[in-house]
DNA sequence: GTGACTACTATACAAAGTATAGCTTAATAA
DNA sequence: TTATTAAGCTATACTTTGTATAGTAGTCAC
């Protein structure tokens, strides 16, 4: 468990404070959190990023609680965004499949973060024997490792 | 730019899906979304965590939009899940100051990929110029270096 | 005493999300 | 033939959440 301490900076009075060295016009978190922070958003994110479900109704039973009028009004937002992009086949009743788009691939960092973060501090809610697990006591398998050094590290 | 992609799945007639080794009883990111998923409370914890603003009046000054009763109400939640706590010395009228615990500087890592994500994707609103920066090229000067290593990698 | 500063709370209203039902088209089952 | 299921939604009413604005109490400076 790393300590996270802040360094002095020399810029700013001492007051410890990160601070960019280029002008934010706007705040990059702010603006991330337009669509992002919605609620139901990021569920939606790891239904289609993480486990694949690429169906309305697929993600609707999936995610308890979501209605489909707020995931109609997510995938809308999302798409218009460009972070998940849709695959209509012609038939009819139309087949509907939504997959990420490479902004919407970026967003997984971001997801990764929350599962470490959850599993440590959550772990009473998140797993059966409530123990805290890091990222790689959860993603062990060969198969996942060049994903989670992707999504994980730099 | 790394191209993201995902390994088959052996386990999971290769549908892609990432999935976890370990049982989740509830999946870490909606346990995470509890608190930190209500609008307004990544940019409290911003500017507790980077910007060092630790007074409720200055905190609603920094951020925009914010009214009095929604950042009483964050503050609170924020504070009974453990994310941050107040130090309120003796004096009349109270002045609260407010930090991250150990559990709140772990959002920071968190927060560090929303700039990241917000700085490419939303760089016409976030630059002046309009330009998609790395963290990298936020963030050069040596004092920074160490905090961004341990906030952005591993 | 006037105004400013501290950290809030109160009230009323608007926006966002929830619950539930229903729609359209087509394939399948009885 | 009729009903059921499944696809992906939309419609309506209601509840929760957030917004706008004003006001509170205590203390200081002028």
């Amino acid at each position: 468990m790393q300590k996270l301490t802040f360094q002095k900076d020399s810029t700013n009075s001492n007051t410890g404070a990160l601070r960019p060295d280029v002008k934010f016009q706007m705040c990059p978190i702010k603006a991330s959190m337009g669509v992002l922070g919605r609620k139901w958003a990021m569920l939606v994110l790891r239904d289609i990023g993480f486990r694949k479900i690429d169906r309305f109704n697929r993600l609707l039973e999936s995610i308890p609680g979501l209605t489909p009028r707020v995931l109609s009004m997510r995938l809308k937002e999302l798409e218009q965004d460009g972070i998940i992009e849709k695959t209509e086949n012609g038939t009819i009743p139309a087949s509907v499949r939504w997959t990420l788009t490479e902004k919407g691939r970026d967003t997984l960092p971001i997801l990764m973060r929350f599962i470490a973060f959850g599993s440590k501090w959550y772990a009473n809610e998140v797993f059966e024997d409530k123990t805290p697990r890091s990222i790689k006591e959860i993603f062990t398998r060969p198969e996942s490792q060049n994903l989670i050094k992707t999504l994980y590290s730099n």
